[in-house]
DNA sequence: TGTCCACGTCT
DNA sequence: AAGACGTGGAC
């Protein structure tokens, strides 16, 4: 009788999509770089952000050579910003400290910035062919399904791990995680799986309804929060940024000036005291830009101004608007300036 | 429209 | 250990 992982390996042969950074040889840095970039985010949007890293920054040594901005800049409307910090931060402790190569031991892997149990086993074993247990929603659902497994989360996961485990091939290790990763976005799919393609059929043990598993969790309503933004325009086009702190939300990234976001919209006592700059004249755009976050909806009013002001002001640079691109510009901003800039009197 | 993908890591 | 942390596309 064949086995799971032959039957497995045997479809990936030749199933497998031809991706930037799968190679028969692989490179870890290609390795670390995607599954970072992966971590919440689909293949068709990683495949861009992928290539452009890899030409900006060919190895390792040139991205823990590089500054964090330029690394912020490149990672700009992926999402998930800490990543991008924990990824410089982790490229240079590799070269203090690991004299440049990724260790192959879980326990070293698990001390670097951004590198937890899911990636610390995709390294092992796609980057060095260990038999490690590459736990993600993927295989969360392939294993739910083929195991018939009901529990909810986060049980569940402890299940899919020993089950997996029990699955690792002693070669090939490197195919089969990525083999299990791929059946599930190709064929194992959240919704309508294409049970018919599925090299592991006969065995799963939930033909009937493969689609009501892994069981679903519980969502929360998301609250919805508020802040007015102040959009300066300076005579030559140039618009007004400050750079958010390192820590927490989009951290490191650049943005309008706005109030706190609040759980109301701001009144005036608070808009007029938090405005950058002290001059009378604001123009109150009508309308307000909506952005969901991964735990909040944000609504958000632009008060716009055109000054001739050409002094400096504390913690904002001014910025003209073909040079935008160059900023490291989370995507709520980027809609803040083109509503605010496409708006008219 | 709103929900889901989306366990991934950090705190 | 539960919540923080983005985004865009599929449906």
């Amino acid at each position: 009788m064949t086995s799971f992982s032959d039957n497995l390996l045997g479809w990936y042969d030749h199933h497998q999509r031809s991706l930037p950074w799968r190679s028969d040889d692989p490179n870890p840095y290609y390795v670390w770089l995607s599954e970072i970039m992966l971590q919440q985010t689909t293949v068709k949007t990683v495949i861009p952000y992928f290539l452009k890293f890899i030409e900006t920054w060919p190895t390792l040594q040139d991205l823990a050579t590089s500054s964090l901005d330029d690394v912020l800049v490149a990672w700009q409307g992926l999402g998930y910003y800490s990543r991008a910090r924990n990824l410089h931060k982790c490229s240079q402790q590799l070269i203090s400290k690991h004299a440049g190569q990724f260790p192959k031991d879980e326990k070293q892997l698990l001390q670097l910035p951004g590198i937890g149990p899911y990636t610390a086993a995709a390294i092992r074993s796609i980057a060095y062919d260990q038999p490690a247990a590459a736990v993600d929603g993927n295989v969360i659902r392939v294993l739910a399904r083929y195991c018939a497994l009901t529990e909810p989360r986060p049980q569940l996961d402890k299940k899919v791990r020993e089950r997996l485990v029990a699955f690792l091939p002693d070669k090939k290790c490197g195919d089969f995680t990525q083999a299990m990763m791929e059946l599930g976005a190709l064929v194992c799919r959240p919704k309508s799986p294409d049970c018919e393609a599925c090299p592991l059929q006969g065995h799963c043990r939930s033909v009937n309804d493969p689609e009501s598993l892994p069981t679903a969790s519980i969502k929360k309503k998301l609250p919805t929060r508020y802040a007015v933004a102040y959009l300066v325009q300076r005579e030559d086009g140039a618009i007004l940024l400050r750079k958010r702190d390192e820590k927490g939300m989009l951290g490191g990234m650049m943005e309008v000036p706005t109030t706190p976001w609040l759980d109301q919209k701001p009144g005036p006592n608070v808009v007029k005291s938090h405005a950058p700059l002290e001059v009378v004249g604001w123009e109150v755009l009508e309308g307000y830009v909506k952005h969901t976050f991964s735990h909040f909806h944000f609504h958000i009013h632009v008060n716009r101004i055109q000054v001739s002001d050409q002094s400096d002001h504390h913690q904002a640079v001014w910025v003209q608007r073909e040079n935008l691109h160059q900023k490291a510009l989370p995507t709520v901003m980027k809609k803040v300036i083109s509503f605010g800039l496409e708006k008219v009197k």
